[in-house]
DNA sequence: AACATTTAATTGTCTGACAATTGAGAAGCT
DNA sequence: AGCTTCTCAATTGTCAGACAATTAAATGTT
């Protein structure tokens, strides 16, 4: 019997369930690809109906925690959290935390530059062949005239995706795929109107160069510019914004 | 009509619904708070039957996408995602991942402490006297004699959460604090082995003395050589395990 | 006006049914 | 036997309708 059938405290039958199921599986008592019992077997053993223990499983199911399938040797099986969904879920959450929670721009970008800044040492150390190839053909891409806007934006990202895998360290990447991504949308903000794309690509450049020749202080100091020029830019692009509002 | 109604592309009718929802909370359309239609409603409007509408509003609710209420004024609402429920679901995100795919601990350790250099700096400069009091407390729990390590353990994640905090990003500390926490179990596993208290004891006291008097560079080389220390320990352990697995 | 009662709206849960899917095993063919 | 095809049973997905529980507002009473 993989599922407890105590149902003790408060509030939704579907959640306790959940709760209980989820319990099982992070303590490891139901290890990834077990199979659950069927609805039928979990309504009988928890003593509620199939519906009820339809919502359970589709709660769990949000959570990426198991999946289901169809048919004879169907049902729901334990899921192996991949880093792929991590990072989907992260990113989500990221997006949106800033966008509920009036972020500043300074703060977001502060954050996701001082993370960024903390792979920096070790992608210097560790890139392979295929990071700066990636980084290359990203500045390749931002130096082509007639780019979209949207464009050079996913471009920028993939750049600075490169420049943090290159660490080698996939919970790193993991933890600042959301920071970057989540960005995105704020960056966009600023983008349209202010972004000296010049500027730009010859920073991104330097810091290719300083991780080719694998020269952690000067990647950093690089960083560090183009964290303080993107700060900037969002400083200029408020106080035109509130001026804007001040005439009005 | 907040919600659209138009379900084309294949897969389950709840994922479908589940989608177009959270894309409107996603988008704004839905803003927070703005109570969605009743399950009756949705029903119609989707041309789906009740329980169907409730598997989606599920999926939504254990994203913490909406949160509902019964009664005559009741119904879903849009949940504004608060840093804390943020926090948890990280933590429970990055307690998974790390669970489930081997991640070595030297892996995680490495993210861990290259994140939390990232802040150093910050901290120092703009750590508030509570931030220090906090650090100095958690060390002092720390001395005492006859503490356990399960204590010992969550005084420490308590001293990184306040260097953490110290730095006065929230965006930061919502994404560290599934990297520290998310440790935890693994550095269970070789504190009550091979941690030598004294010196983690010694490296935190130093630490938040350069802290107070906001020298950056000291502290980040304290932090630096804790990483060192832990990830020696971590080797330690291994080997200690693998010769003791040859054995057998 | 203050308090108690009713009422309507809404979510939570149950029952029972049918459709869709899918692998396994039975049946049939060579 | 070996292979293909078919049937079938198990399982999830969906539906319809009903009732219980909860809650705030409307209504009535003192």
């Amino acid at each position: 019997m993989p599922v407890k059938v105590n149902l003790k405290s408060k509030g939704e039958l579907s959640t306790q369930i959940a709760a209980a199921i989820r319990e099982s599986i992070i303590s490891g008592a139901l290890p990834v690809d077990e199979r659950l019992p069927s609805e039928a077997e979990l309504s009988e053993q928890f003593n509620v109906s199939r519906p009820t223990v339809r919502e359970a499983l589709k709660r769990l199911a949000a959570q990426n925690l198991i999946r289901t399938l169809r048919g004879a040797t169907g049902g729901a099986f334990v899921n192996r959290l991949s880093f792929e969904e991590a990072y989907r879920q992260q990113i989500t959450t990221s997006t949106l935390l800033l966008s509920m929670n009036e972020v500043s721009f300074e703060t977001a970008c502060e954050a996701r530059y001082a993370l960024e800044r903390a792979c920096v040492a070790l992608s210097a150390a560790r890139r392979e062949p295929d990071h700066l190839a990636t980084m290359r053909a990203e500045i390749h891409r931002q130096e082509q005239p007639g780019l979209s806007d949207e464009s050079f934006c996913n471009s920028d990202v993939a750049f600075h995706r490169a420049l943090v895998d290159g660490a080698g360290n996939p919970v790193l990447s993991y933890q600042l795929a959301g920071a970057v991504e989540a960005m995105q949308p704020l960056m966009n903000m600023i983008t349209f109107t202010a972004r000296n794309r010049e500027k730009i690509i010859a920073l991104h450049t330097g810091i290719a160069d300083a991780i080719e020749v694998r020269e952690r202080a000067a990647a950093d100091n690089l960083l560090e510019e183009l964290s303080a020029y993107t700060i900037s830019l969002a400083h200029d692009v408020t106080a035109r914004r509130d001026a804007a509002k001040a005439s009005v």
